[in-house]
DNA sequence: TAGAAAATCTAGCAACGCTAGATATGACGG
DNA sequence: CCGTCATATCTAGCGTTGCTAGATTTTCTA
């Protein structure tokens, strides 16, 4: 077996430990957020949480936006992930029906998360070529369920999509009462996918 | 003519100079925040902006998000009626797609104020009593909309609510461009005016 | 016009995001 | 093994924020 310069391997050992560290950040910032809020998620309460002084966090993020940023990155990833497994292991009914439930419960689940992914404006426009692919793939998953079925698939999951995102936004900021989602996820999927 | 005591005269004038000063804090907060946005939108800068000193300001709201949510109840004031003017004098097409234009409109030509309105979380429910009426006299121009056509007309007003505001919400924070707008909002027409 | 009451201001606290400059740690050549 | 140098990390502090206690001025009343 050969073994690689030093040099390499302890630049490699850095690069995981500031990985590692990063990843840690991340966390800590979602945990937080989601059990005390965003405003409570400071610099330096992140630096306490992973033992580091405040500086180390400008050192793998830019500023604190960049840390809302970064665990809303992740959050469309997982959103992304969940929408794909509903979409393929379709339980009972329709798909379009599986995937509105299992986006309506990943944003109830992960309120703090849900907020971090759509309160901060995009600088740059969702559908440029600099969009990260973690929302692309996301927003995929709304593409191939109208794939074929209509004449304009982005329009349709444009919209199936922003009526999922006001149902969760609108519950999530207690404008609407739970006790009607039932009612309402069933006519929201009456009516994309009644044939018209 | 009957001249009142001087008491209540005085105190007449105090009520009115309050009042006045309430209007023009909430008038300078929302000119700055559709102008350079929320985060400039600082205590000591309204205060400036009033020509006070800061603390008269907590005489008037309990803190900063006082102020937002006062902004957030004139905004759904003009939303409710600006949707009532879309809803009766309907200029052509029918009375949801001049609603839904309307509502639209306010959340572009305003998106600072719209931004208010909903980003705060209320406190109480919004089928609650302590509810302000400004939120119910909106909400009750979806439902005049939806009344005798369906079956419930709650359930078709929280969708379609939710569908504009999804739109709304996406559009503001650049998840959609802009150029399929008027596609989407015919779409969204046929959704909610096709029979079933 | 004197004294009480109301209105307003000055000055400061604690917490925030962020950063310059000092200090400690660790890798590498001799 | 050691001295050197780069890298990693920390201390300390700046400017700004929301908010408030206590002093001060203005206004009303009798």
């Amino acid at each position: 077996m050969k073994t690689p310069p030093p040099a390499n391997r302890i630049a490699e050992r850095k690069l995981r430990d500031k990985q590692t560290r990063r990843a840690q950040i991340i966390t800590a910032a979602r945990q937080i957020a989601e059990i005390e809020g965003w405003s409570n998620v400071t610099v330096r309460r992140l630096a306490d949480e992973i033992s580091y002084s405040q500086p180390v966090l400008y050192a793998h993020f830019e500023n604190r936006e960049g840390i809302l940023a970064a665990v809303a990155i992740e959050g469309f990833q997982e959103l992304g992930l969940a929408l794909e497994k509903a979409r393929k292991r379709v339980k009972r009914g329709s798909t379009v029906e599986s995937v509105a439930a299992a986006y309506l419960e990943f944003a109830a689940s992960s309120p703090a998360m849900y907020e971090a992914m759509f309160s901060l404006t995009l600088t740059v426009p969702f559908d440029n070529a600099a969009t990260p692919p973690e929302l692309r793939f996301a927003f995929s998953q709304f593409l191939e369920l109208f794939q074929g079925q209509s004449l304009k698939p982005e329009v349709l999951s444009e919209l199936f999509w922003a009526n999922l995102h006001g149902i969760a936004e609108l519950t999530r900021t207690k404008r609407f009462p739970p006790s009607r989602q039932k009612e309402r996820v069933r006519t929201l999927v009456d009516l994309f996918t009644l044939p018209r």
